[in-house]
RNA sequence: GGCCUGGUAGCUCAGUUGGUAGAGCAGAGGAUUGAAAAUCCUUGUGUCGGUGGUUCAAUUCCGCCCCAGGCCA
């Protein structure tokens, strides 16, 4: 008879759902410890646009894995993967049990299921890749990857510029197809599972799809009232940024950006990151529908809180009787 | 009151030298393996303002009416 596993939970849901909110109320229940779930999070000085938690929130309620790096680096599914695990353990350690927040789903994929052991991303190489699709177009280059790796090709669309780009990337570095590496990390019983743990996982998700995007524009407009163009020029002048880099690709910094640019008003800005926010929610929404094994919670529902601490209730108690 | 320009998909508009129409945005659905708040795929029937006329056939041409904006009185 193997040990009762240790407990881990997740709290997930789209933009704008109330998770943090309910996070830190759960604290109060729970021996919890926050680790969050986020890729816009991990940026320092992403506050006003990423709805990070205020400082007194997080003095009382801390966070891990926010605030890991600046406006001019990149995070990655693998990073975080790393980074969880050994948050996780930590917390263990300590006699706590982790409680994953946050809505990038898939940093919660690679967590749980794991990632095929591919090379990290290469700058330099992307830069020439990039190059050479600008002169030629990302078809011309899909054409290229179907010459030496036809699975993968079939799955890309011709324009999926990122995923093309990547699969070129992983060939020229292993000289492998990267969908002959990319049999994913499947648990093998004889050595360590993928991930170890006990796992309750819910999702706060609207039963109302527009009570969500009429919060969404609240909030957004809200942002813009606290500042986030000022914020998005400060980080202009404090560091070597470009549109292209993944931080300022979020949603309201690359809406932000073309505002300071020029290219769109204060009107049209404020429409385009209502709408990109809103797909991303969309984009969370459909990632928890396909995401098996997840406890829904009606986010809109005012007992939300109760009824998800009485799954987290009996969730423990399970654990605790084996 | 007269003249001019418009009235076409939720929004902004294109178009049909007469054969009942299509882009962008918005919306919806779906992919998703080191950028994922990313990247990509699929999805458009709307009395073409109303009404009469010409015509085999009108959203398209003509008359009248309604609405919006502009100019002149």
């Amino acid at each position: 008879m193997t040990l009762p596993r240790k407990k881990v939970a997740f709290l997930l849901g789209p933009t704008a759902s109330g998770k943090t909110a309910m996070a830190c109320a759960l604290r109060g229940r729970f021996a919890f410890e926050i680790v969050s779930v986020d890729s816009a999070l991990v940026y320092r000085e992403m506050n006003i646009g990423t709805a990070k938690p205020d400082a007194a929130t997080l003095a009382g309620h801390p966070h891990r894995l926010i605030d890991l790096i600046d406006p001019d680096q990149a995070y990655s599914a693998a990073d975080f993967r790393r980074d969880a695990m050994a948050a996780i353990d930590d917390i263990h350690a300590a006699g706590r049990m982790p409680l994953l927040v946050g809505g990038t789903m898939m940093y919660v994929k690679a967590l749980i299921e794991g990632l095929s052991k591919l090379p990290p991303a290469d700058p330099a190489i992307r830069a020439v890749i990039g190059a050479t699709a600008a002169m030629h177009g990302w078809p011309a280059l899909h054409a290229q990857l179907a010459a030496f790796d036809p699975p993968m090709a079939t799955r890309l669309s011709p324009n999926d510029s990122q995923r093309i780009q990547r699969a070129l990337e992983v060939h020229q570095i292993t000289g492998v197809a990267m969908s002959t590496l990319q049999t994913r990390a499947t648990p093998n019983l004889d050595t360590e599972p993928v991930f170890p743990f006990d796992t309750a996982i819910f999702a706060l998700t609207p039963s109302n799809r527009d009570v969500l995007h009429m919060r969404i524009a609240a909030r957004f407009d809200a942002m813009i009232d606290a500042g986030l163009v000022d914020e998005v020029a400060r980080l202009r002048t404090r560091y070597a940024l470009d549109a292209g880099m993944p931080s300022m690709r979020c949603v309201g910094y690359r809406q932000a950006w073309q505002y300071l640019d020029g290219d769109i008003s204060l009107d049209e800005m404020r429409l385009t990151g209502v709408s990109a926010t809103r797909q991303l929610a969309k984009r969370q929404l459909t990632w928890l529908r396909s995401t098996a094994g997840v406890t829904t919670i009606d986010c809109l529902d005012p007992a939300a809180g109760d009824q998800t601490a009485h799954h987290l209730q009996q969730w423990q108690k399970q654990g605790d009787a084996v």
